[in-house]
RNA sequence: GGACCCGUGGUGGAGAUGGUUACCAUGCCGGCCUGUCACGCCGGAGGUCGCGAGUUCGAUCCUCGUCGGGUCCGCCA
């Protein structure tokens, strides 16, 4: 009988974790059939549930009846099953599996249900179309690694509430439904039937509302906020994702990162028994950028950018004359052997580079009877030789070198050295966890022609530079910022706040937000400053990202129950989808096509 | 919005520079089998080669388009 809600053999044990304790005991297990061998009179059933596998014998001298209906069990049926535990026979034991040296004569058998013939397999980790798998997650979560990678999730959300709650945070709930906020990524927005023409909006962060708690006396603060962005998707990105969101008050930037570091060394302590030294490594943002090109350096790999431009100091090279006339540099990434770019892949790389404002891409390979390179006879022997002696260069190096203004070169060369990580092999159990503090307060956008925040319009700007620089130089503002980076991986980021009126108000006048606009926007929030705002700062820290990298995953897809497509779509709902009349006329909503 | 890769029985792959019955593995169904565990052996079923158009005597293969999946760039305060 099945399907009436009772279940005749209940469980009292889990499959992985019977052990010889247990053998000579009657035990009723509940799984699922994750495959049989039939021997004739004989049949093997490996049943399966989330704690893992034991092996099921039936035996007609045991039990005909059970044996009987084993018969026609077939995989991923759900199967109750009585036995007794016992130690396999001499020869038979199977060290794949925990529970190997044991198996359970079944004396009874209950199928709980049946199944279909499963369209993907369940007890393999092959590769399977992602599409297929997405399809029919609810089978694709039932593999070992999914379950295995959701079980580390929880362990890692676990960790990190136990250290935030050791450490006096508090877990507050934001609104999910709340007002646009047009600056930054765009919203997701919800109309509502109740106020026709008006939408609320899914938040990309708490931001603000982390902030009024910080106002609100809360003092230290803490949730695993689901975020909702309406930008494309990538293997690291989705629609919706969750932040451990952190806030806290009376702070400086020191107090939020030895916070957040104690809370990266528990996690991996708790989850992968790794120990992570704190302090972790620190390094500013422009010290980023002219090691390693990126803001988010993956330092596992070396290859750090070499500054050739005193090299040239005397040069008769007009390109690097100019260069450094004009205050440019000129640097190199040094490969230790050129069988990863072909001819063509350097001209990929060179039209990547000039994408980025580079002029151009020089390359230079040291052979056996001297070097090669379209430049090596503009150069004399003794810049050749000192070049290749400042980079250590042996035979079979290549050198790829930019000239130029020194944050193009410097994003240029990240960019190849990207390429190159890319093709180097994957130092597995790894981690390189580093800060990168003291990012540029603005950037400048070109299709707005306006600065733009590179946080967000509410971080603290380095008060004496935002002085000195905000009418003349506002690039040349720093800010009270830090990004959590792991294996070249933005893991999360955060800022100290503003926390006065009249500084947000200039901050939103450097950044071109009218003072009625941002009355209208954030006037809650400048009102709110108004208040006794306290000192405040906080961190973000990207859970899918680094439930994926502690993983091993190459996406977040991986480490998500039911994710999306690239495209923003859900195989196994169909969502989004199409909405009734009925639905558009209650909300006041028209399409027109 | 752009570049690139992929789409072949349920699943994962192979395929020929356009021509017989589209190949292999696995899965599925049936039979045999009392120590299997990727069980084995025997037999069988299963395909609009993503979709559409074009070129051709003939297209799974070539061309164009389209849809779907993926990686990256743009985008992601």
């Amino acid at each position: 009988m099945r399907g009436e809600g009772v279940i005749r053999l209940k469980r009292t044990h889990n499959c992985g974790d019977i052990t010889r304790e247990d053998i000579g005991k009657e035990v009723i297990l509940n799984g699922w059939v994750n495959d049989m061998r039939k021997l004739g009179n004989l049949i093997f059933v490996t049943l399966r549930d989330r704690s893992g596998f034991i092996q099921i014998v039936f035996d007609p001298r045991v039990s005909i009846q059970a044996h009987n209906i084993a018969k026609d069990v077939r995989k991923e049926y759900v199967l109750a099953i009585k036995g007794k535990v016992k130690e396999r026979p001499e020869g038979t034991i199977n060290p794949a599996y925990k529970t190997g040296e044991l198996e359970v004569a079944a004396i009874d058998i209950e199928v709980l249900n049946t199944s279909k013939t499963p369209p993907i397999y369940v007890n393999r980790d092959n590769r399977t179309d992602e599409d297929l798998r997405l399809r029919y997650r609810y089978l694709d979560l039932r593999r070992r690694s999914m379950q295995k990678n959701l079980i580390q999730r929880h362990k890692i959300v676990q960790s990190a509430r136990a250290y935030l709650n050791e450490n006096s945070f508090i877990e507050v709930e934001t609104p999910i439904l709340t007002r646009s906020t047009p600056e930054g990524a765009r919203d997701f927005l919800v109309p509502w039937r109740g106020k026709p023409g008006y939408c609320f909006a899914l938040p990309q962060s708490p931001q603000l509302f982390k902030q009024l708690l910080m106002i609100g006396g809360l003092e230290r603060y803490y949730q695993f906020a689901r975020c909702f962005r309406d930008e494309d998707l990538r293997a690291d990105r989705q629609l919706e994702f969750t932040q451990i969101d952190i806030e806290m008050s009376f702070v400086e930037v020191e107090d939020i990162l030895s916070i957040t570091e104690g809370m990266v060394k528990r996690v991996f302590k708790d989850v992968l028994n790794k120990e992570i030294d704190i302090p972790l490594n620190r390094l500013q943002y422009s010290e980023a950028m002219d090691r390693y090109g990126s803001d988010k350096p993956d330092r596992r790999y070396g290859h750090e950018l070499i500054d050739l431009t005193d090299v040239f100091c005397n040069t008769t090279f007009k390109i690097f004359r100019n260069t450094i006339g004009s205050n440019g540099v000129i640097k190199a990434l040094k490969v230790e052997n050129d069988l990863a770019f072909s001819r063509s892949a350097i001209d990929d790389l060179e039209d990547a580079v000039k994408e980025v404002g580079a002029k151009g891409l020089i390359w230079m390979k040291f052979e056996n009877n001297g070097v090669r390179s379209p430049i090596a006879r503009f150069l004399s022997a003794a810049e050749i030789e000192s070049m290749k002696e400042r980079c250590s260069s042996s035979n079979g190096d290549i050198l790829f070198i930019v000239a130029g203004d020194r944050s193009i070169v410097n994003t240029a060369l990240g960019m190849i050295r990207g390429t190159l990580i890319s093709k180097l092999p994957d130092p597995e159990e790894t981690f390189d966890i580093l800060w990168v503090l003291n990012f540029p307060f603005v950037e400048w956008d070109k299709e707005e022609n306006r600065y733009k925040a590179e946080h967000h319009p509410f971080t603290m700007p380095n008060l004496e530079e935002f002085k000195r620089y905000k009418d003349t130089d506002p690039l040349k503002i720093g800010s009270l910022t830090y990004d959590l980076v792991i294996n070249g991986v933005e893991m999360g980021s955060g800022s100290i706040r503003i926390n006065t009126p009249q500084l947000q108000r200039e901050v939103f006048e450097l950044l071109s937000i009218k003072e009625r606009e941002a009355e209208k926007r954030f006037g809650f929030l400048l009102e709110a400053l108004e208040y006794g705002a306290p000192p405040h700062g906080g961190v973000a820290i990207g859970i899918d990202r680094l439930v994926m990298l502690m993983t091993g995953n190459r996406s977040i897809r991986n480490v998500t129950a039911f994710p999306k497509t690239k495209s923003g779509f859900d195989p196994l709902t169909n969502a989004p989808s199409k909405v009734s009349e009925k639905q558009l006329k209650e909300l006041h909503i028209r399409i027109i096509e």
